[in-house]
RNA sequence: GGGUCGGUGCCCGAGUGGUUAAUGGGGGCGGACUGUAAAUCCGCUGGCUAUGCCUACGCUAGUUCGAAUCUAGCCCGGCCCA
């Protein structure tokens, strides 16, 4: 595969899903202009990718960039996979109207541990040379002062100032605090550390790659390619998916719940979502609105989980659908074990998980939202006396949340 | 540091002593309809194994039969001045 980098010339895969690539200078013969030419001339590029451990899950809007870093990889290109465990203390500000929260240290140790495992079905762990990763604790935690007055020295307030969230929190009168702006800067001294040929990141994060850029520049560093991917809409299909938002999917997630996300989503972004999150050919999609919808949802759950269970997946959620809960074999399950008898079925939908408290499952249960094996249930006191009552009964919340007893 | 305005439920935002988890909007969830979509209509939207009991209007004390509403101190923000 690595001879393939001599003619790399359908760049399709460079360019699938309206990367804006910056500089970009299709006319240039500088291989400093023009990432083609690079490309042209077989480099083997140092592609860094950097993701703040905020949070214990990664979903499919952050599994974009990491397809397109696969995508390098597959091209014989390295990986190089920064976790932000510093800069995850700080925050990135980037399309906040408001400070992040800082995380503790531990936190963020919690939630960098989970990422690896959750990224092994999109990037290629086992390839040898084709993929790093880095803490930027390494680096970051080592600088002295003289060294942040540095890069403090390199930006200028009007700079910062221009950064979108910035002025407009400023002016709406929020507060926009001063460590802050040592954001931008923290993430672009990762890309001289680790010599990055390209850095990825989304459309927002243009600002923070312009000043790694401008780092490389000042360490005497050839300065980093730029490539912006968009942001994926939310399954609500307006606001950017994510997990504040709620609108999102993520990719632990078990894979009828997965099918059942995916083959709703809004026609309005529904080809961003082949686009972004698939290489299916996009001449040729489905025309029926439906079944571009679910063979959507097939592709994505087949990346995750393989093809042979996501097709089972499709088989349950058609089935349930139409109230028949037997061909149940991948639902999830809750253990009868764990509650005590005799059990209200209220208390059962809180400890189960698919309620979040026992008012809203009561709540629910009066909305009509609660079937049990297809049979709809609105009494709100309705107790079972023994488990055996329950056994392979599937209960369900709405239209998409399922749950199989067992013992 | 000084002055001034402000901190209400997921968010915005009413309320400025009195049956009440506290108007309204957004968002969210659910129901009907549908293509399991959108649009539309309707319901719900503090917690608790619940015919009742808790906790809530920045925090802590206080005034009062009674406070989100009054008082004091504290914490946190905006703006103006320094």
């Amino acid at each position: 595969m690595s001879n393939s980098l001599r003619a790399p010339e359908p760049l399709d895969w460079l360019y699938r899903g309206g990367s804006e690539i910056f500089p970009d200078q299709p006319e240039s013969d500088d291989p400093h202009q023009n990432i083609r030419q690079r490309l042209r001339q077989g480099a083997k590029l140092r592609v860094k990718l950097g993701i703040d451990p905020t949070g214990s899950q990664i979903h499919l809007g952050h599994s974009t960039i990491f397809r397109k870093l696969r995508a390098f990889q597959d091209q014989g290109h390295t990986a190089v996979l920064i976790i932000g465990d510093f800069t995850a203390q700080v925050g990135d500000p980037t399309g906040k109207s408001e400070v992040r929260r800082q995380l503790t240290v531990t936190e963020v140790n919690q939630n960098a541990a989970t990422y690896l495992e959750q990224l092994r079905p999109l990037l290629d762990f086992d390839t040898p040379g084709r993929l790093e990763v880095h803490y930027n604790s390494t680096w970051l935690t080592s600088l002295d002062l003289g060294q942040i007055l540095e890069l403090l020295a390199t930006m200028t307030l009007g700079q910062m100032l221009a950064k979108e969230g910035f002025s407009e929190r400023h002016h709406q009168g929020n507060p926009v605090y001063l460590h802050e702006f040592l954001y931008p800067l923290l993430q672009g001294y990762d890309s001289v550390a680790v010599k990055a040929d390209v850095e990825l990141g989304g459309t927002d994060q243009k600002f923070n790659l312009a000043v790694g850029r401008d780092l490389q520049r000042h360490f005497h560093q050839e300065p980093q390619f730029g490539l912006l991917l968009p942001i994926l809409p939310g399954l609500d299909g307006v606001q950017k998916m994510s997990k504040s938002l709620g609108n999102f999917v993520a990719l632990g997630e078990d894979p009828l719940t997965m099918y059942s996300k995916l083959e709703k989503v809004p026609d309005q972004v529904i080809n961003q979502y082949y686009e972004l999150l698939t290489d299916y050919p996009l001449d040729q999609l489905p025309v029926d609105p439906r079944e571009r919808q679910k063979t959507l949802a097939l592709a994505v759950v087949t990346q995750y989980h393989g093809a042979a269970v996501a097709a089972a997946a499709q088989a349950s959620a058609m089935a349930l659908i139409q109230g028949d809960p037997s061909p149940t074999d991948n639902l999830p399950e809750f253990g009868l074990s764990g509650v005590h008898f005799p059990l209200k079925l209220f208390y059962l939908l809180r400890a189960s998980g698919l309620c979040q408290s026992s008012s809203e499952a009561r709540r629910q249960l009066q909305g009509g939202a609660v079937k049990l094996d297809g049979q709809r249930v609105t009494d709100v006191d309705l107790e079972f006396a023994t488990p055996e009552q329950l056994y392979h009964k599937v209960v369900q919340l709405g239209k998409s949340h399922f749950l199989k007893l067992v013992p």
